[in-house]
DNA sequence: GCATATTTGTCCGTATGTATA
DNA sequence: CTATACATACGGACAAATATG
């Protein structure tokens, strides 16, 4: 049987970020393996690929959950953002293939913003910034931010309130794509950092006012 | 037996950090896990980790061998780089503790180079690239900088001139934390910067004097 | 505090697929 | 092309740690 292992990784990784299993849920090595159709053997080693990107957590002999962000989560989450993506954005050229990406990211924002589709939305909202930071063309970088993005889809998943969440961006999306291509990029640095600034701040309120940690 | 897992991976990390297996070795589970007193599941699950960090290769099937970080790497290495250690020594306060780190590591530098002790001159210079990288408190950014880092030596352990690549920058770290206290961040991020070009050419040149691709 | 049950950590043996000599 | 070597994946087993009664 080939390769199992790179596909129940990735499979494993899309349920987890899809909410399949909630944050902070007891991953059981046994039953998941015996629900997923695989060895134990082979689930371990799934588990410590994602352990390694922050999706899960690992106790030694206490087993693994789903990661569970905390505000310091969070926190260190948006500082990263803050030193990549408008840096990403300052540099990049607008005949970059990833502006195709960000303009075809804000348009799927705006459908399903008009369909409420919250959870495309976000989806949206997310491909728009993975575009913002394939501008550097930085297969580490971008590797840092799809693990961050997943974890932070986790810290939506908690707060459960995607309207809220991901409903105000659309609108600043189409306005910082249109910043970046008339105005270049610092001046799309200058607008993201405020950006991110108050997205950070949307989703630290949501968190505190959920009494989490 | 305890988390032999943990202790594995590190030890593994570290030999080959340490240059015990040169880049490219294949490492096979079967000679290895006996060599290392494992089993070959435990060395596996070791393996997956070492992949993401990206000190090792993995190709499917074809069992998992040393990076050897191509000339891509390297620049995608620096580019990394200069995304993230400018500004965190931008932003970074002359009071943090990490700027005690960053003094003993241009000392114990210092005391290397006279010793022509080249090995320890390259720790050393690794040891203060990570404190500035900490000035910005940020546990995700360091964990992007130990792995780049760890990649960045296995490509210096494949140029194999150690006293070219890190006898020039003993002194420009001292600049470089004396402009940070006296002059300030921003000052010393733009050194810094400089000093970044200047260590990539280095690497570079001697990569394609090593006609590697 | 103790005894038991559950779960993880580790190892072995084996069958199969893949690449290479 | 066959043969060999090795990686992949599985299942079973037991010890150790943790959780539970």
């Amino acid at each position: 049987m080939p390769d199992v292992e790179d596909t129940l990784t990735n499979a494993l990784r899309r349920r987890i970020i899809d909410g399949e299993f909630a944050p902070g849920t007891r991953l059981s090595e046994i039953s998941l393996a015996e629900k997923l159709g695989v060895s134990r053997n082979t689930l371990r080693e799934a588990f410590r690929v994602l352990a390694e990107q922050g999706l899960i957590e690992h106790v030694p002999h206490r087993g693994v959950s789903v990661a569970s962000p905390t505000v310091a989560d969070v926190v260190d989450i948006y500082r990263a953002r803050r030193y990549v993506e408008p840096a990403a954005l300052a540099a990049g050229s607008p005949l970059h293939p990833a502006v195709t990406a960000m303009r075809e990211a804000v348009e799927l924002g705006e459908t399903s913003l008009e369909a409420r589709d919250w959870r495309t939305v976000g989806t949206a909202n997310m491909a728009f910034h993975d575009a913002i930071v394939a501008l550097a063309d930085s297969p580490r970088l971008e590797r840092l931010f799809r693990d961050i993005a997943a974890e932070l889809r986790l810290a939506f998943l908690e707060i459960d309130n995607p309207e809220a969440l991901h409903a105000p961006f659309v609108t600043r999306n189409r306005s910082l794509l249109e910043t970046f291509l008339e105005q270049g990029g610092p001046a799309a640095a200058e607008e993201l950092r405020g950006y991110l600034i108050l997205s950070e701040q949307t989703v630290l309120g949501a968190f505190t006012r959920l009494r989490r940690g």
